[in-house]
DNA sequence: CGTCACGTTGAACGGGATCAATCCCGGTGG
DNA sequence: CCACCGGGATTGATCCCGTTCAACGTGACG
C-alpha cells in the first residue's frame, strides 16, 4: 500500500515523517520536498512553551509531529478559552496574515517541523495541491470548532466532560471511533486546561470526573491516565 | 478603481454581482465565469426556508447575494446552536464532503446564486486561484468561529449581547469598525435565534437588551430595529 | 522536612434557566 | 369599526447548576 509515495530522493528528514502522507507535505514531490527541507528545522518544545504569541508577527509555520498543541484566546481581564487542539500531523499556522490573533502553546512535549512562512506561501503558488491540502486541513479545523461551539453553548458540564474524553480518545487512538471497544490514554491537558477548553472551572471539571469514576464508567490513574471501561455509557452522556 | 476587472464578455448575470470582486467569483476570468454561469441559478428564498439539511446530500453550493443565512447544529433532544452567520458575498457550502453536518437556513429573505457542487470542484482544479479564494473565505470563517468560542465559553450574558450587537453592526455597515460613530440597523435574527447564537435563553436575551435600553446605550424600535447611541460604552461591555 | 503546583472536596452564593403571566402588534373576520 | 386571535417579546417569581471561596490532600523536588 501507498506505493504512490516513492522514497527515492526524499530528504532523510522527511523519510519517516507522518506529515508526508497524512499532513500537508503529501502534496509535494521529492524535488519539492528537498527544496522545502532546505529551510526546514525540526525541533522539540517542552510542555508549557509558547510557540506563537498573540498579536506578534509570525515568521514560521510548522507541522506538529508529536504531542499536542493548544490554541488559546485570552480576554483583557485574564479569562481564557482554548479554541483548538492540534495533534500530529496537523499544520500549525494562519496563512495570509502576518499577525496572529491567538496564542499557540505546547500542551505536552511536542516535536515540530517548521519552515519560513514565505517559503510555504511561495510553494503554494507553484503547487496548487499544497493549497488544496491546506484547505482540507482548515475545513477539518472549522468542523471541529463548530462541534465545540455546540458543546460550549448548549451542553451541560457532564456532557462537556464526556464529549471531551471521547474526542481525546478518538484522536489518540483512531480505532476507537470504529469499534465501540474501550480505550486508555494519557490526558494531554491539566484540569485547568480542560476547564479552559470546556468553558468551566477546575472544580467543576474535577467533580464531573469524580462522578464518572464513581459510576464505574472510567478509571483514572495518576490524575492523567484515563481508562474508559464503559464506552457506550460514556457516549450516551455526550449528549449529541 | 478596480480596472483589473474588465466587464467585457462577463455574463449579464454576473455583471453587477458582488461575489465577483469580494466573493469567490473574483478568481475567475470572463471565460470561466461564462462557463460557470451556464449551470448557475439565481433564486430567492424567504426567511425561515431551509437551504441545506443536516446529513442530507448536498448537490449545489451558493453565494449569498443578499440577506443573512444561519448555520445551525441541533442535538438529539432539540437543543440548538447557531454556529455561523453568513452575509453577502459569502460562499455557502462544505467542499469535499457530500454530506452536510449542519443545517443552513435563511434568517432573513435571501438571494442566492447557486451552482452544482461538481462544477465548482472541477473548476477548482483548473483554476487554483479559485481554491485560494475559498481558502481565504474558510480561514475567515474559522477566525470568526474561534472568536465566538471565547464568547460562548467565557463571556457573561451581558457581554455576549454587546459583542453580538457590535458584530452585526460591523457586518451591516463596515464603516462602523473604522469610525467609532453610531450605527443603526435591522437585526437579522429573532430573539429566539439570538439566544441560539449566544447559548442563552430568549428571556435572558430580552432582559439584557432591555437593560442596555435602560442605560441609554441603545434604542430599539419595532423589536427589530436597533440604534446604537453610545458606541464606546457598548464596546466597553463586549468584554475583550 | 517544607514548599509548591496540582487536584479534590465541601459549603454558600448567584447568574442564568425555568415556569408562568402579560403585553404588544399585525392580521382576519364579524 | 371593533373583537378576536396567534406568535413573538417582555416581565416577574422561583429554582438549580455551576461558580466562588475556602480547606485539605497528594506527590515531586529542594
Amino acid at each position: 500500500m501507498r506505493e504512490d509515495i516513492h522514497t527515492t530522493g526524499v530528504p532523510v528528514l522527511c523519510a519517516s515523517c507522518e506529515a508526508r502522507h497524512r499532513g500537508i507535505c503529501g502534496a509535494l514531490n521529492s524535488e519539492q520536498l528537498a527544496a522545502l527541507a532546505k529551510s526546514t528545522k525540526r525541533h522539540k518544545a517542552e510542555a508549557g512553551k509558547e510557540l506563537v504569541g498573540d498579536s506578534r508577527s509570525v515568521e514560521r509555520f510548522s507541522n506538529v509531529l508529536s504531542g499536542v498543541v493548544k490554541l488559546t484566546k485570552t480576554l483583557s481581564d485574564g479569562r481564557q478559552q482554548i479554541v483548538g487542539l492540534q495533534f500530529a500531523p496537523d499544520f500549525l499556522g494562519r496563512p495570509f496574515q502576518s499577525e496572529s490573533t491567538l496564542t499557540a502553546e505546547a500542551a505536552t512535549d511536542v516535536e515540530l517541523c517548521s519552515f519560513p512562512r514565505q517559503t510555504l506561501e511561495r510553494m503554494m503558488k507553484e503547487q496548487p495541491n499544497l493549497e488544496h491540502r491546506l484547505l482540507e486541513q482548515k475545513l477539518r479545523e472549522l468542523d471541529q470548532a463548530r462541534d465545540w461551539m455546540v458543546a460550549l453553548g448548549r451542553k451541560t458540564a457532564a456532557e462537556k466532560i464526556a464529549s471531551f474524553l471521547l474526542m481525546i480518545a478518538r484522536n489518540i487512538d483512531p480505532a476507537v471511533s470504529l469499534e465501540g471497544r474501550g480505550a486508555a490514554f494519557d490526558l494531554p491537558l491539566s484540569r485547568a486546561e480542560i476547564a479552559d477548553f470546556l468553558g468551566l472551572t477546575v472544580e467543576t471539571v474535577s467533580r464531573q470526573i469524580t462522578r464518572l469514576r464513581g459510576e464505574k464508567i472510567i478509571r483514572v490513574e495518576n490524575n492523567r491516565h484515563v481508562i474508559i471501561d464503559d464506552m457506550s455509557r460514556l457516549a450516551a452522556r455526550a449528549g449529541d
